[in-house]
DNA sequence: CGGCGCCTACCCACTACTGGGTAGGCGGTT
DNA sequence: AACCGCCTACCCAGTAGTGGGTAGGCGCCG
């Protein structure tokens, strides 16, 4: 059905390798073009005005982006064009939050190059795409339940936590009481579901908060 | 000078998308060939014992079997085969440490792809190759200094605490005293150089400990 | 056999984090 | 104006982790 027309696809991810990997796998696909690639979310939105494509593959774990942040910059720039999430790890509250926003499709990036084919084709045909791990994440969670993502202040502490930081360095680094600090803390946890800070940090790091260099 | 007989190459790395991607891209290079691909280091190894590559690409973070543990299997099953390490961050003391038990050489993932052909022919050379931002590390360190890895002990302590667990549950899965845990803890902490728990989970992620997925 | 490294385990005082509150100020919405 | 969400900050009792020891048992190597 999309042999006479191939579908335009962006890709966006921070490593080359994944990149240059992506473009040549799909292009042995007559049916699906790469009409551009970045590394960043917002170069990838640049080429994405430019080339107008109807699927944009982007890595949900982006330095200075979220992933989250940045399907509202492509879905507000580009209301027609299809977005799949990439991911390394299945973060759960990430999933909803990203289908929420208005992802089309969500896969983890274990998964075979054919099925982020097929990923691509059934996004572009207007259908949405997850891959197994992801549905059964999905399924788990009640629609109504808001899978409210962090506050700016519960974003910071967290990132500063993952970077190695106790209590009282962050509430140094944002010139908090370290009182504060707790409170957020303990808000994040309660947001989470997450007791230890040991799955704070995992969390952290897995949904692409963390400089991940420190 | 490689031109008449292309370099036989072997890929390891968990993500399919990494390994199609990576093969895709080397393919285009006629003096390299891509002789078989593993998801996982023993199947790798199989692969390579079979096809004696002259060089192997294997990612340092690994499920089963960490990185510095399949180098030490493959030098002895294969000496004369070549290993380049692929890692996504640069954790410092495994740079070291793959170096020492052998590795030809350790790239980022953040790499292009034309350093990854670069350094394939390098290796194959008979020397070594480190992308940027690794060499730094080696020179900031003495070659007499020890670049101690962890025991088996340690290791496994530090891979429950990645996982988000505290040392009482650590002490259950392991069938030991809370105290010895804490021990083993504090051991990690003064080879490491890092205070906090965050940063040894940052450390133990980072290193390819902790399956990823729990 | 003596030494060394590792694994095990405990003691102690101290500090940090936890999980339960409450609460004032601020800005935006109804 | 009343409400709500967010940021700020504190109280408290309890638990967990820190950092400094010591120490016995075990296996390996010279």
């Amino acid at each position: 059905m999309n042999e006479v027309k191939p579908i335009k696809v962006v890709l966006i991810d921070n490593h080359p390798l994944v990149l240059d990997g992506l473009r040549a796998v799909l292009e042995t696909f007559p049916h699906i073009e790469v009409v551009g690639t970045a590394g960043l979310a917002l170069t990838g939105l640049e080429v994405a005005i430019k080339t107008n494509p109807a699927v944009v593959l982007i890595d949900i774990n982006m330095p200075k982006l979220s992933g989250i942040e940045a399907i509202e910059l492509f879905k507000a720039k580009l209301p027609d064009c299809r977005i799949v999430m990439l991911s390394m790890h299945d973060s759960r509250e990430y999933i909803s939050a990203s289908v929420l926003h208005g992802a089309s499709g969500y896969i983890l990036k274990d998964v075979s190059t054919d099925e982020i084919v097929t990923a691509i084709e059934t996004v572009a045909a207007g259908r949405t795409y997850f891959s197994s791990g992801v549905s059964d994440v999905l399924l788990e969670r009640r629609p109504n339940e808001p899978a409210n993502p962090l506050t700016t202040r519960e974003h910071d502490v967290l990132t500063l936590l993952a970077s190695g930081k106790s209590n009282r360095e962050i509430a140094q680094s944002l010139s908090l009481s370290e009182a504060t600090v707790e409170t957020h803390r303990k808000n994040i946890k309660k947001k989470l579901g997450i007791s230890t800070t040991a799955g704070l940090i995992r969390y952290a790091i897995d949904s692409g908060f963390s400089a991940a260099d420190n």
